[in-house]
RNA sequence: UCCUCGAUAGCUCAAUUGGCAGAGCGAGCGGCUGUUAACCGCUAGGUUCCUGGUUCGAGUCCAGGUCGAGGAGCCA
């Protein structure tokens, strides 16, 4: 089907040939007996010229009532135009219908959220949406090579779990034969055994969250990347997620631009993002916001208010590190020179878009571990497995997550999640 | 779970103090030989979210419900 055709992107190579361009039509103008289709095909836009003295009457009139939408094949010659904005046109001589469209419900004129969202199938069409897909697909392009070339191995974590990563967090129960089994909410665990395993390595996948959050930061399914590196500490995870997030911030600059272009990304914010970054201790944190009037006293956890103020301190992404041990997951280590601070670290996104990263060193004393399990009211059995990992030839290991959806609203400057991935799931969310 | 706001044509919205249901886009028809969310003219298109109440009269006021949006908590 696609013999002697050539998509929108490449249309240049073809420059004063005739060649055909399988699309849908996104949009159409007319002037007497002059038709003005616009050709969409994933790549790009063209605009297709139709001339009533150029065509037969047949597809003359097909042009003049395609429905939006409709799949065809346009045959014509590729014509440079300086009235074009890719540079380029196609003076149509035939178009073959592939399929006539129903009338197609997205407009060219404003919807609302819930209206897109309920056609989100349909909405990925939109120029926005293809920009926003493509980032997406260097960004995590960029973050595993990122990982692929520092010789760090990719390993799949489980998706159906026998029991909770995290215990505070709520879960999704699904029956698995005659007994129960949750959807993970972290690979990190498995990771951890990864690691010990192989060195260093990283988990790219799904994590699915129960929690009722209504905010333009929660999905309850979302795309984390977590490395776990053996033999390494707190500082060496902090080097390696500011690594991670110089890379993907300068491979979307370098092979996005037009897309950030469309979403109207301000990029002098993003040309900032660089080495080093701001690196603060929970206690600095806290004093900082104490500085700038936020009524908050050390313990608490910081919210989107204070993640907001602090991050607008600085220009580039904030590392905040020694957390509360009370705040944080039963699996953190404790900072040995003060037993009330876990070796957490998370990374706060400029601009208001708050944590893009947590992790931090695990905790390799079997007997500490044990201790904090108890603490956290966790059953032990699930978790033999993980015990074992100190049982048998325990080291220091350290390691993060960053969540994709978070990272790529920050990077593209879009408001919310929702539109960060293609078929979103939020609270109140299931369809499509 | 809590707080705030909203629901009127396929879509986005308007409708003064409670007094004839409106516009733009989209659809149909017509016009225009370079349009850029093209433009111009005409036509069709309504269970005003649901249930009940107040009233001579309810899109508008009251009560309950449903759905949606924004935010909080929690988190990436």
């Amino acid at each position: 089907m696609r013999n002697n055709s050539e998509t929108i992107d490449k249309i240049s190579e073809r420059s004063g040939e005739r060649t055909r361009v399988c699309g849908w039509i996104a949009n159409k103008r007319s002037s007497g007996k002059i038709r003005f289709l616009q050709l969409r095909d994933g790549t790009g836009v063209i605009q297709c010229v139709v001339m009533a003295d150029r065509v037969t009457p047949e597809v003359f009139e097909l042009a003049d009532h395609i429905p939006y939408e409709s799949s065809v094949i346009v045959t014509g010659q590729v014509q440079k135009d300086p009235r074009s904005s890719i540079g380029f046109e196609i003076a149509v001589d035939n178009i073959e219908v592939i399929s006539e469209a129903l009338p197609y419900p997205i407009s060219k004129k404003d919807h609302g959220v819930a209206f897109l969202m309920d056609h989100r199938h349909l909405w990925l069409r939109s120029s926005r949406q293809n920009a926003l897909m493509k980032i997406r697909s260097v960004l995590t392009r960029s973050a595993r090579s990122y990982f692929d070339e520092l010789g760090f191995i990719s390993v799949e974590a489980p998706i159906l779990t026998p029991t909770a990563c995290e215990g505070t967090t709520s879960l999704f129960e699904v029956a698995y034969f005659d007994r129960s089994a949750y959807l993970t909410q972290s690979g990190q665990l498995y990771g951890e055994a990864a690691a010990m395993a192989l060195g260093k390595i990283y988990v790219y996948g799904p994590t699915f969250r129960a929690e009722k959050s209504k905010t333009r930061r929660h999905l309850t399914e979302f795309w984390m990347i977590e490395p776990e590196m053996a033999f390494c500490e707190l500082p060496d995870a902090i080097d390696l997620a500011e690594g991670l997030i110089c890379r993907i911030v300068s491979d979307t600059l370098n092979q996005c631009s037009p897309q950030l272009k469309v979403l109207e990304r301000d990029l002098s914010r993003l040309e900032l993002v660089k080495p080093p970054f701001p690196r603060l201790t929970y206690t600095e944190a806290i004093d900082i916001l104490k500085q700038k009037g936020m009524d908050i006293e050390w313990g608490a956890d910081l919210g989107g208010d204070e993640e907001s103020v602090l991050s607008g301190a600085f220009d580039k992404p904030v590392f905040v590190t020694h957390y509360p041990a009370d705040i944080k997951a039963f699996y953190m280590k404790r900072d040995p020179t003060n037993d009330r601070l876990a070796l957490a670290v998370d990374l706060l996104a400029p601009e208001g878009y708050g944590e893009i990263i947590g992790g931090g060193q695990r905790e390799d004393s079997l007997e500490a571990l044990e201790h904090r399990i108890d603490e956290h009211g966790l059953d032990k059995e699930p978790l033999e497995w993980y015990l074992d990992l100190r049982r048998y030839g325990s080291v220091p290991h350290a390691g993060f997550g960053m969540g994709i959806e978070r990272a790529l609203a920050w990077i593209s400057g879009i408001h919310h999640v929702r539109e960060t991935i293609a078929f979103p799931r939020l609270l109140d969310r299931l369809y499509p």
